[in-house]
RNA sequence: GCGGGCGUAGCUCAAUGGUAGAGCAUCAGCCUUCCAAGCUGAAUGUUACGAGUUCGAGUCUCGUCGCCCGCUCCA
């Protein structure tokens, strides 16, 4: 094994980042003033790329989706909305209430944790909670042990002034009861009125839901638990807010009334545009809507290279259907999506489906798939999609914060005259999340050739499609090289390089990805044909020099 | 956000508190008839940033920022 071969995970990862760089795919913002956490930009190999990744989802899902289940006619439809919205859009959305996580420190060991976990666990002590608390009640797994009086005293403190007797299904309770029971109240009611459906996709009901309302009356209360971490009681700070939304201000003056919120996801521009594509497209159920956007999440902590960034892009398909189809549309969806995937030369090993538990899922929604990629740095797949049943929430939502009305956004079946709010099925992919795990696929390391580094992308995400280059630059090589090139890049992204040996040409075309260099060499002048070399295997082919844009079509597909 | 580690050329790294260097990469020229070859030359730095100690700081001290690792977090 060469000492240059990446032997580990993290290896792998840092020599991948260490290629993005040094030939151009991915920089960190604003590197000459030290850099900004969370931040990329993509450099000119890497721009070629994400816009191929763009316009392969462009093409296959909007322009030429594939056919529906048992053939299904379907129409697909694309929008481009603002980033920045009406406020009262994050509002409904639940994204300004709930789109933040209230944490709090321990001032002992230094420990910090999400507020709402420090007491959903002592429910679990109590076995009058409602049905669906049992499951995600014992999410935390703190808690999950916690089925004892006594440990759920270790969390309530011990003074004796906040003890009460509280008897429950033959369980005698010792703690401050009357706030247990408010707590157990409050909590089931903010589950009834749940109103996020962003943040409950893939919290549990119980987490992310706390508001202000709820600090206010229990922040004294909530200071006085125990640390999970270090058991010492009194330790912890009052709970504290961590936005994830970006605020800015439209217009100059800077206040409360023109505060406004960069969007955190691009989902809500379409459902806010719902009824107007409706209204101006002639569009019917079933049929999605499109869109490919910027969004902004403050990331406490951004990681792993563009996996986790502050600033991405989204690709996210909202697609309308009957409600009585839409599991039916929902499996369609997610399926389609991983096959696109594995079109783009994404391994299937390396896919995996994971569908959450029933009972992971908010109560609004019926399922919600992530499909998860396993990229260099994690021992575990990632998410590069979620594919979610959001039922009717979200039209009703804005339904009936924007219009009064819960089925404001209703439809209306020609045929059977029935009358619904129609269910959206969200296919919602980073495009900077499966840029990043196609050149995490590409990568591939062969200490056998002369350049072990090389990115085997698809012949589709390939930056550059083909190089041209004389094998010398005289003897009347150049002369017949540069006509070639100069076709070729008409119709695909090409360079042509005379400079330097072949074999440095070569290498600097296997670390951008390059699938084909055409080179014209002394047989060419005889016989008029031109070497192929193939990047996957460096294999080489002779054709005829007319024939280069042709074989390229054959060989790329497109 | 906490703890630990690290910041010198594009990259990998040198430089006892005393003139900031090498290899690779890049560029130019020559050479070269298929895989990062060779020769000659060139360019490249406010040593992350800012203070302090010192006659003198890449080196010692403090602060800030960034990156990496581990926690934490990831609607």
């Amino acid at each position: 094994m060469s000492k240059n071969q990446p032997t580990s995970t993290n290896d792998t990862m840092q020599k991948i980042v260490a290629l993005c760089r040094r030939r151009g795919f991915i920089f960190g913002s604003s590197e000459i003033y030290g850099g900004i956490g969370g931040f990329w930009d993509y450099g000119p190999l890497g721009v070629e790329l994400k816009r191929n990744v763009k316009e392969a989802w462009w093409n296959d899902m909007v322009r030429n989706p594939p056919p529906g289940p048992d053939g299904t006619e379907y129409q697909m439809v694309g929008v481009d909305c603002s980033i920045i919205m009406n406020p009262k859009v994050w509002e409904a959305s639940g994204h300004v209430g709930g789109f933040s996580d209230p944490m709090v420190d321990c001032k002992e060991c230094k420990a910090r944790f999400r507020a709402d976990k420090l007491w959903v666990p002592m429910h679990s002590v109590f076995h009058n909670v409602p049905p669906n608390y049992s499951s995600w009640v014992l999410h935390d797994a703190n808690c999950a042990e916690a089925d004892s009086v006594q440990e759920a005293q270790e969390y309530l403190g011990t003074d004796p002034s906040r003890e009460v007797q509280e008897r429950s299904g033959g369980k005698k309770v010792t703690l401050e009861a009357h706030r247990f029971l408010d707590l157990c109240k409050m909590q089931q009611q903010l589950i009834e009125q749940q109103s996020s459906p962003s943040s409950a996709r893939r919290r549990s009901p119980s987490e992310g839901s706390l508001n202000d309302a709820f600090f206010l009356a229990h922040r004294d209360w909530m200071t006085q638990l125990g640390c999970p971490a270090c058991k010492k009681r009194g330790k912890l700070t009052e709970p504290r807010e961590f936005n994830l939304m970006f605020e800015t201000f439209v217009g100059a003056l800077q206040d409360s009334t023109s505060k406004a919120y960069l969007r955190p996801e691009t989902a809500q521009g379409i459902f806010a545009n719902f009824k107007n594509v409706m209204d101006s497209t002639r569009v019917k159920i079933p049929f999605g809507i499109a869109q490919i956007g910027k969004a902004f999440r403050n990331e406490i902590n951004p990681r792993n290279f563009t996996f986790r960034s502050r600033e991405f892009e989204q690709m996210e398909i909202e697609f309308f259907c009957h409600p009585d189809t839409s599991r039916m549309w929902y499996e369609f969806w997610r399926d389609v999506r991983i096959k696109w995937y594995e079109s783009l030369g994404i391994k299937s090993e390396k896919l995996r489906p994971r569908e959450q538990d029933e009972d992971d899922l908010a109560h609004y929604s019926d399922a919600c798939t992530d499909i998860e990629y396993l990229f260099p740095f994690s021992d575990e797949p990632q998410e590069l999609e979620g594919v979610a049943h959001r039922g009717d929430y979200d039209l009703k939502a804005h339904g009936k914060s924007a219009k009064g009305k819960e089925n404001a956004f209703a439809v209306i079946d020609d045929a059977t005259h029935e009358r619904f709010v129609p269910h959206v099925i969200e296919p919602s992919a980073g495009v900077d999340r499966f840029t990043l795990a196609s050149i995490t696929e590409a990568y591939t390391y062969d200490e056998n050739r002369a350049s072990p580094e090389f990115m085997k992308f698809h012949p589709r995400l390939a930056p550059i499609k083909a190089a041209v280059f004389p094998l010398v630059a005289k003897d009347g090589m150049p002369e017949i090289a540069e006509p070639i090139f100069r076709e070729l890049k008409k119709h695909f992204p090409c360079q042509y390089d005379a400079k330097q040996s072949i074999g440095k040409r070569y290498a600097r075309m296997d670390e951008a990805g390059t699938p084909f260099c055409f080179t014209i060499d002394g047989q060419t002048k005889d016989d008029g044909t031109v070497t192929v070399r193939n990047r996957d295997d460096a294999s080489q082919i002779h054709i005829d020099k007319s024939k280069c844009l042709e074989y390229l079509r054959d060989q790329l597909g497109l």
